[in-house]
DNA sequence: TATGAATGAGTGTTCATTCAT
DNA sequence: AATGAATGAACACTCATTCAT
């Protein structure tokens, strides 16, 4: 379909060029259409950055929902969860750009695309994550830490991760810093020792 | 001096409106200069964001150096690193915009003014990080973990904790994040028995 | 016929929205056609508003003549004449506008339409008012006076009133405007003294 | 000055291309200066437009009160008002093409320049001409009329005059028709008779 | 040194017109 | 015949940068 077909050049031209250096002529010469017909499928320029943005978000959310939706350990699914992530962007590193565009250009939208549509804003993934941590409480698998807690450090962990690869030029591939960030995430950085003694305090 | 102000000025000026949406006008004008003048301090349009960015990573650097200098137990350090480094963007938000700002501007610079200028690029201080983490490693404080390994998650977390709080609108007291990320990077999210199955595995 | 309803709905849009800010579309739109349908009665935009403002000319010029047909009295002649014109427009303020447009527009073209189609321009039209004024003369009800300066006068009076009455926002009903225009045209503002010492001199 | 020249080449373009048509460019070529220049001088197209429009009702203001000053007789000052008006768009006709291109572009505006500045809607100005009119109606030298009418007519007769010599391509010299509009605007078209016929009725 | 003034180069958006169906 | 879709050509306005004073 057209729509799509300009998505996906306006999605790689955005992240090359950026959004201001961005003339819409350039995704439309390359398609070979004119910049005028791009006009008819999005009333302007930031809504059809917008509407790129937003597909790169749903892809990102299928694609981890597709990732965990079988897994039914909680803790396997954490894992899942988060070498979906990460391979992800790996693959999709034009998205990174995007997210970055768009706070640079539209600073007064209260909230990015990406924390408004990703699983952070939606209840019942939260739900869905929520449960599944407590179960794992509950089972005496996880200590006993809020649940929301856990999800916010992660998030931010994943979102750290993700850009510092982008803007930091870092190239390790996905599947060993899964298994960095699982490693302390999980486990700490404490000895034994000291984490006892930390939970004595 | 006339350049401290004028990069005062453009940090408030370009955190509000954004690299391409501010007019070097913009600047002089509150600070009852012309526009010109700042001309004859910065070259370039470019070159004054690019050093208002990099007096704020300075500042960062010599906010978190003093809050670690005279800390010497290895794990105090860490948990001072954390709280100086949230508390210093809790109160300069202007400095989370630049950064975006610069990314979104300058794709095609290799590496952000923050990982460029920052202790991830400087040996010496990479370096007092680690012989720190060593320490504590050799001494049984902390599991045996490749210091690069510990460094680089915390950097994550931080990072994209900063950027999570900017982003989502997120307004926890530093504080308190700084506990719930201090808890969970340092004892992880397992219990116990998790914790000695996966050693175990 | 399709047409004519064309034409009815473009004098409507293009007086509302001007020549230029009226695209096509709009047009076309409250008909329920497409806009290429246009297309194939008129072969361009030009084309169809010289075409509306064509047929408003005639309808004034039909409107006027049926008013003065069966009127044989060469003063009452005038004085329908003059209703009929302002009543014209004040029944049709669309084509004041369109007028405008069409001079605003086409500032090439060496005529208005108005003047190219109206009296002024029609052989037969002007010697039938000719005849009736040379007759009127002869008979000593006119002054002499060259029948060509009383049409000139009469008209550019005319024309003069109607656009005041339109730019100026002036809502006089159309008969006292009309009682007006003829107290002074036929009589004209002298007192009989100052008209008899005129007349000497 | 700067300001004034750039209106003087602003009038003279906008009168040959239309307001529409004129790119800002073409005002600014042959004045070998920068487009930019005209926009710090006038905040948009269209206060440079009215701006010019405004002068040129100005100058008409000042030609038509310098022609008239320091004449006290009321006809002679009628005389000299409408010798210097139809003289003024002789010598000025692109101002002429002003006003169409500013009703037709502006329609949003409540009242044309031309209205809102000119005589018509000066208190001083219209209670000169009512006094100067009403003491030669007490004098015995002007029919009993109102004033009002008599200033309305007139007016008329001149706006359509000036109208019609630009549309229709007319090009009598400017004397000839101030006479002929004389002759019928102080005289009437009426003979003695039908006149005296007409008091009577 | 400080700056007001000048401007070239750049871009989002519109719309009359065409054309394939 | 009717039209939805496509588009090239235009144009107002901005702003980083220069330069004469």
């Amino acid at each position: 379909m057209r729509c799509e077909e300009i998505l996906d050049k306006a999605t790689e031209v955005f992240a090359e060029h950026g959004y201001r250096n961005t003339d819409v002529q350039y995704i439309a010469d390359p398609l070979v259409i004119g910049k005028a017909t791009i006009y008819r499928y999005f009333p302007t320029k930031e809504q059809l950055f917008l509407a790129a943005v937003e597909r790169g978000v749903s892809l990102l959310n299928e694609t981890i929902g597709r990732a965990v939706d079988r897994v039914n350990d909680p803790i396997a699914k954490m894992t899942a969860a988060i070498r979906a992530y990460l391979e992800f962007f790996e693959n999709h590193p034009d998205l990174v750009e995007l997210f970055i565009q768009e706070r640079a250009e539209f600073r007064d939208r209260p909230k990015a695309i990406y924390f408004e549509h990703g699983c952070d804003s939606k209840e019942d993934c939260k739900n869905e994550w929520r449960s599944s941590l407590v179960g794992a409480i509950s089972k005496g698998r996880l200590r006993k830490i809020p649940p929301e807690r856990i999800m916010a450090v992660t998030s931010d962990l994943l979102y750290g991760t993700m850009f510092t690869n982008h803007f930091a030029g870092r190239d390790k591939p996905f599947e060993e810093q899964a298994r960095d960030i699982q490693d302390i995430l999980f486990r700490g950085i404490f000895s034994d020792s000291e984490r006892r003694k930390a939970k004595n305090s």
